[in-house]
DNA sequence: TCCTTGACGAGAT
DNA sequence: CATCTCGCCAAGG
């Protein structure tokens, strides 16, 4: 599998998470059939474009939160993007993964 | 080739 | 729940 490959496979998981859902990074790279490859995953989001058409903010880490990004207002952003769709935080800023992820079809 | 970094993950305390 | 520690693996210097 080349880094190509890898990348267009992990952008069109992403691109198939539903409104009102969310993924894990790890789970994302699970079912784009990198396993382990979490890492990869955020590497490649944080290349994104400002402007890009996927929905970069329904990927939370696997504690449900929003992985910090150290450009101050974008998780506060991704936060704001998730609710307007329907998902709830707890007072933690975590969201119950039980209710919104997308389990892969493994 | 070695070393450091990092939008990660799981388990222990 | 909050923190720590350790494991993982690709990229880039």
């Amino acid at each position: 599998m080349t880094q190509a490959a890898a990348r267009d496979a992990i952008l069109a998981v992403v691109a198939a998470i539903p409104a009102g859902r969310v993924m894990t990074y790890g789970h994302i790279a699970l079912q784009a059939g990198l396993p382990r490859r979490a890492r990869l995953v955020g590497k490649i989001l944080s290349g994104l474009p400002e402007g890009s058409p996927l929905p970069w903010w329904r990927v939370v880490n696997a504690s449900g939160a929003i992985s910090p990004r150290g450009w101050m207002g974008h998780d506060d952003l991704q936060r704001l993007l998730l609710e307007e769709e329907g998902v709830a935080f707890s007072a933690a800023g975590r969201i119950n993964l039980k209710l919104f992820s997308v389990t892969p079809v493994v």
